[in-house]
Parts: C-alpha cells; sequence; structure tokens
DNA sequence: CGAGTCATTGATCTGTCTCAATATTAGTGG
DNA sequence: CCACTAATATTGAGACAGATCAATGACTCG
C-alpha cells in the first residue's frame, strides 16, 4: 500500500533545487549563502522582490545552521535576536505552561519564518524543534528591519508574515473552540496537504513527521482520540493509514467533515 | 455591593485626561487630532518616542472615527487600509466559520490596535465590533508604513505590537488545548484585570462589558458553563458576581486556579 | 536482536454540553 | 411611571464526546 511512499527525508526539498554539484557547494558554505540563488525564493521572504532588491537581501542571511532531529533551534527564555528560514526540515513550536503542560503552537516546513514570537520581549517564548533534520537561514533581526527600511516591498512582506501567523492563530482559536475532534483532524490534515502542495509533493499523500501526541497536543486532543480519529477516517474509506504514513482517498469528504457543523 | 461600581463608561479613560476644555475641542476635531497630546501615548503606538518622532507621528492618524454600540468597525471581507488604535471603549474581534459558527478571538480595550489580521490579504479576516459606543483612531496602513521606514523605534515598536499579538494567541491555544473551565475563567478574568489596572482601573473590580456567550466563545465553553463556573467562584468566596459586576474577594486563589494544573 | 518509543484498541469514567425551565435586567412605548 | 417584551443570566437533570486507565501490537535504531 504505502511502498510507494519511499522518500527518506519527505518534507525535504533539496530535490526541487540545482545540480547535486552546487548543493553540496552550499552545504559546505564555501559558496556564497544567497536568496537570489536559494529554491525557495519564491515561498520565503524573498517573494515578490525584483532582482535588484533580492541582491540587497543576500546579506540578509548571516549564515546557515544545521539542526539535528529533536534538537532545539531555541528554547523559551533564550535572548531574541534573529528570525530563522526553514530551508530544509520540518519543525515544531510550543509554549510550556508553569505546571510543565506542553502546547504545540504551530508546524513549521521549508519556506517558513519561525522566531517571531521573540520580537516583543526581546526574548523567545517558546521553543523550536526539529522534528527532522533541518537546516535553516539564520536572519538577525536588526538586519531585517535595516533591510525592511530600505525595501518597502520586504518591509510589506514582513508585516504580511506576522499578519499571516495572526490570522493562522484565529483559525486554530476557532478549530480548539468549536469543532469535534473529527473536524479538528480533517482541518489538520488538509491544511498540511496544502501547503506540501505548495512545495511540490503529492495532493493524496504524505508523511507525518509529528507523532500522534504532537498532533493531539495542536489540535486539543489526547493522542488515543487522535489515534481513534485516524482508525475512523480509515473504516470510512477516507483515508489510509499506516503509521506515519497517510493517503488520501476521498479528499472532497475530507472537506465535507471539516465544514460540515453539528451532524 | 456593587453601588460602587457606578462608571458609567467604566472602561473609558476620558477621566485620566487633561481638563475637559481640552478633551471637547477633541471631540470637535476643530483640534488637531494628535498622539503628541493624546492621554493614551504612553500605551499605544507613540510609546517609547522622543518628543520630535511623536510630532512626526501627529501626521500618523487622518482622522478619529466613532463607533456605536453593536456596530462594526470593520467586517470580514472588506477591503484592508487602515489600522485602528482605541481611543475609547471596548471591542471584540471574531471570525465566522463558512457554516456560521461565531469564534471570539479577542477582546481589545483603549490603547490597544486593532485590523492587523488585515494585512496579510489587504482584506479584513474577522468583525471587529464595538461592545459599548467607542472611538477609534484611524491610522492608514501606508502612512504607518512610511513612518516606519523613517523612524526605527516605531517601526521596532510595530513589529512588537504583531508579536504580542502572535504570543497573546499561543496563551489563548494552551488555554482552549489544555486548561479546564475553571482555569480559563481564572485565566481570562485575571487577563482584563491586569490590563484595566494598566489603564488606571481597580485591580478588585470591573465591569464585564461582554455577554457569557461571548465569553464562551472566546474560552472556548458554552455560555452555561460560564455561569456556573462564576457561581461556582462565588461560592467559594473568590469573587462576587452580579451580572455584569465582577468583584475580587481572593486574587491569590485566582492565581492558583490559573497556574494549578490537574487538581 | 532487543529495548524503547510510538500507535492501536478496549472499557470505563467524567467534565462539559444539551435541553429545559425560571429569573433578572434592559429597552420600548403607552 | 409602569407594563410589556426581548435579551441575558442562572440553575437543574440527563446525555455524550472525549479523557483516562490499561493492555497489546508495531516499528525504530543502536
Amino acid at each position: 500500500m504505502f511502498n510507494e511512499i519511499t522518500q527518506e527525508e519527505a518534507y525535504n526539498t533539496e530535490h526541487l533545487q540545482r545540480p547535486a554539484k552546487t548543493i553540496s557547494m552550499h552545504a559546505e558554505s564555501s559558496f556564497k549563502v544567497a536568496c537570489s540563488n536559494c529554491n525557495l525564493r519564491e515561498l520565503c521572504l524573498p517573494i515578490g522582490l525584483s532582482t535588484d532588491e533580492m541582491k540587497q537581501l543576500d546579506g540578509m542571511v548571516a549564515t546557515r545552521k544545521k539542526i539535528k532531529q529533536g534538537g532545539h533551534l531555541y528554547s523559551s527564555g533564550d535572548a531574541f535576536t534573529t528570525l530563522y528560514a526553514i530551508r530544509t526540515g520540518f519543525f515544531k513550536t510550543c509554549v510550556v505552561s508553569e505546571d510543565g503542560r506542553e502546547q504545540v503552537t504551530g508546524f513549521q516546513m521549508a519556506g517558513e519564518i519561525v522566531g517571531l514570537d521573540g520580537i516583543v520581549a526581546d526574548k523567545h517564548n517558546c521553543n523550536a524543534i526539529a522534528l527532522e533534520d533541518a537546516e535553516v537561514c539564520v536572519m538577525p533581526f536588526n538586519h531585517v528591519e535595516d533591510l525592511s527600511r530600505e525595501i518597502p516591498v520586504l518591509q510589506r512582506h514582513v508585516h504580511k508574515i506576522m499578519s499571516r501567523e495572526i490570522v493562522r492563530e484565529n483559525g486554530v482559536m476557532m478549530l480548539l473552540a468549536n469543532m469535534r475532534a473529527e473536524e479538528r483532524l480533517a482541518a489538520f490534515l488538509l491544511n498540511l496537504l496544502q501547503r506540501l502542495h505548495a512545495r511540490g509533493y503529492s495532493k493524496s499523500e504524505l508523511i507525518l513527521r509529528m507523532t500522534r501526541e504532537e498532533i493531539g497536543s495542536y489540535l486539543g486532543m489526547k493522542l488515543e482520540t487522535v489515534s481513534r480519529t485516524f482508525s475512523k477516517f480509515s473504516d470510512e474509506g477516507i483515508i489510509e493509514v499506516k503509521q506515519k504514513n497517510v493517503r488520501i482517498l476521498d479528499h472532497e469528504k475530507l472537506k465535507t467533515i471539516f465544514n460540515s457543523s453539528t451532524c
């Protein structure tokens, strides 16, 4: 069934990139770190910039950083100095309450920006943890601000990124406050699929990089309920689940579950 | 019991302002609309600006706008052009799902900025509704961006405001996903008290500007549960409730409820 | 291959929802 | 000013979705 899904690092986007040689040069950082060369430039910060503006942007990424699976990109309380653009890999962000309860606040993939939570208090408010080996572009926030003042298109884009996060969280609030387990999981899957699709992946299958517990935390339900709901969808022929592998059999039905209120 | 709470518009901050004469001149808009004159400048956008910078900022507020109780400052789908700073009154913001479910995403009071949700798609993603007669400062977003490029302190402040909203919503996610009814309501009350206190109000009593249903929507519980939880707190001698009037009798206990996980 | 992590499934329990009745307040017009 | 109506709030009883507790199964990785 799932034999076809063999990608070792499904959310990695290296395969969308230039020839292997260029890639390895990137990795060694002997090659200049540059947005204008990056395969993610249409998903990431540089979106909509002219060639000239892109050149200006190249100074923004100070360096790149590799994070091993399970490693912290930053932790709650850390001094905030930079934003990060994810190049490869997959992250979760989570806040931890005083009494130790963990709440996953989001899952981030290539081209997405993390670290915005740190701006308000000059220190991070959550943990960003790699769910698979990952690489990020380090963008000192001072640079971002300096360049934003010079490139209005970039300024607007930074504002949009923050606004997008606010709107996303509004949606999560709706999810958590109003929806039932099935609707939450359907919304979650549809959201992941849509974002992966924008990155060149299939609309009909995906590999979950996170555990049932992490999904449950994000969606406000227990891991057992996540598992049961997966099984239910499977029984109904909507999806096929085998551990972390999920294949979508009936995309429309999934949408219906997401949108249908009561029933 | 509650006879002492007689403020007609409890969350209005006019009383913190300069002599009445100045106020009425403001109101007639024959007097120049200016942040540098505003009593909220230490809570609102101009915070931390020098006198000179404040002068520059005075051009930012294009005009003021009065909203009657129940009126929409903006609605979901409206074109986004401006941010609003609340001068007086109290708002709720809410998103409405396709099938009509309403989710209150926040309550905003004097000095707070609304409209950030509109930046990402150039149209508003939620409704902003006045819960009492209100007045806002209209700040065209283009002006805000133009000025941000010239005044780094303002630029940083705009970023902080957006980041603060992201962090706030992270907290709400934790609330909705992990906490029980009592913890949610305790957190809600403590948050309101703290913000009102920063505006010169009592730490021990407040008037709820919103209905039980709106509180419930925000906190992900039904209005009956909100009511019951109020009654429970009341029975336990933690608060005194009479409709919209709430007096805090045991602030510490409220904090304990908020922080204690299981119990 | 074996230990540990992660996922599935079942049985039972419980916090909150739902439905329903009543009480209180705010608003309206005579 | 009071009566009437609609909106809001309180309280009770019963139902249910999801939590909790518990056992087993599957996969991963050194």
